[in-house]
DNA sequence: ACAATAACTCACTAATTAGTGACAGATAAA
DNA sequence: TTTATCTGTCACTAATTAGTGAGTTATTGT
């Protein structure tokens, strides 16, 4: 392995910040938000904890400034330009494709059991973000599609987001198994996928 | 008011323990699983800590009692004797009717989201008994009518249930709109129940 | 080379939490 | 009434956690 040649100073206040940003992140993929602890923080980054209140206020601080310089949801929307099924296509990929997503990253999967857990501001904000992204495409697409059935169709698609997100957060604690579907197994994932695409068709079909 | 007359000893250790695990119960409604101090149980029962490691060897030990000695879906489920649409209303009138509980039962909450954030054994058989109730209405009711089907109904169920948990967790904390829908207004919740009904139609008819 | 300053560490205080030994008060049986 | 036992309290130790003042080391400009 090559060494780097330019490493710049060894003091640094940003990488310092962006040490102890990441020391926030890898706690809370390993350990969730309740491991969010100064102590163990200032440890993981290999840094003093005096550095957390100099440079960000608090642990507090620190914490919402993580969420805040993180776009969670980025890798998951992708806007096409032509649209001429109305969003069906759109929405089971979005759906299916953020279920594998999630699956896969520890990291997600903690953020929005948090964000059930503990009211904050930042999460808030996280929150009225990814509202308002949704929004646009509802408003954009869908809405105009169902006409007068528009709430209707939301609330399919809030049932499906949220029993996805859901199902997710179950498979990693306490057993993954639910209504005889194991949660961790490709094949039980794949019948849940079929299940979105069955009730998406449906909505679009029938409603 | 009436005095009560016969209220027994001033001590005793039956009471006691009662009193500790009603302590849990209100402490996890109020404040979360995360609020399960030892001393703050202890002062919210009005007795010393003390009697938590006499009586039940410890904190951990007296909430896995708190959670054996509760039956958290009794009032849920109901089974009829006749079923003549292979499940279909019943299906539907048991989501429902499990969403609006939750809804208005805090400590319910409380317990499906501390499912979900923490690896204990009690809720892990919380989890077993659940499902050994659900795999006994799926053989009995629901897969005959499905045959080959019925993976795909049990996914569909599953996400249903994941989707009524979620949103009810979800409208508690850091905002209730959720793809535009209030999950803490009328209209909002109706909505999502018009679609659940939707959605078990469909599954009924084109499955 | 040498100050001035920025980056960082250390050792401490204070608050919260879990756990325990010794004892005090209540109850029940003789 | 006395006494043995059960129920419960209190005051303590120890561990974990948040927060800070004083000092040390590195970097930069002259």
């Amino acid at each position: 392995m090559k060494r780097k040649t330019v490493e710049g100073p060894i003091r640094s206040k940003e990488k310092s910040k962006q040490k102890l940003l990441n020391a926030v992140g890898k706690l809370l993929k390993t350990k969730g938000y309740t491991a969010l602890k100064v102590n163990d923080i200032a440890v993981t980054a290999g840094l003093d904890k005096k550095l957390i209140y100099n440079y960000f206020g608090g642990t507090g601080q620190l914490i919402d400034e993580y969420i805040r310089s993180h776009d969670f949801w980025s890798n998951i929307i992708e806007v096409p330009s032509e649209i001429s099924d109305g969003g069906e296509a759109l929405t089971k990929q979005m759906l299916i494709s953020q279920f594998d997503y999630m699956f896969k990253n520890k990291e997600f999967q903690r953020i929005i059991l948090w964000r059930l857990s503990e009211s904050r501001k930042s999460l808030k904000k996280l929150t009225d973000k990814q509202e308002e992204n949704g929004e646009r495409l509802f408003k954009a697409i869908v809405d105009p599609h169902f006409g007068k059935n528009a709430a209707r169709y939301r609330a399919i698609t809030a049932l499906l987001v949220s029993g996805l997100y859901y199902l997710n957060m179950y498979q990693a604690v306490n057993g993954s198994i639910f209504c005889g579907l194991d949660m961790k197994s490709e094949d039980g994932r794949n019948e849940v996928k079929e299940a979105v695409n069955f009730l998406i068709e449906q909505a679009y079909r029938n409603l």
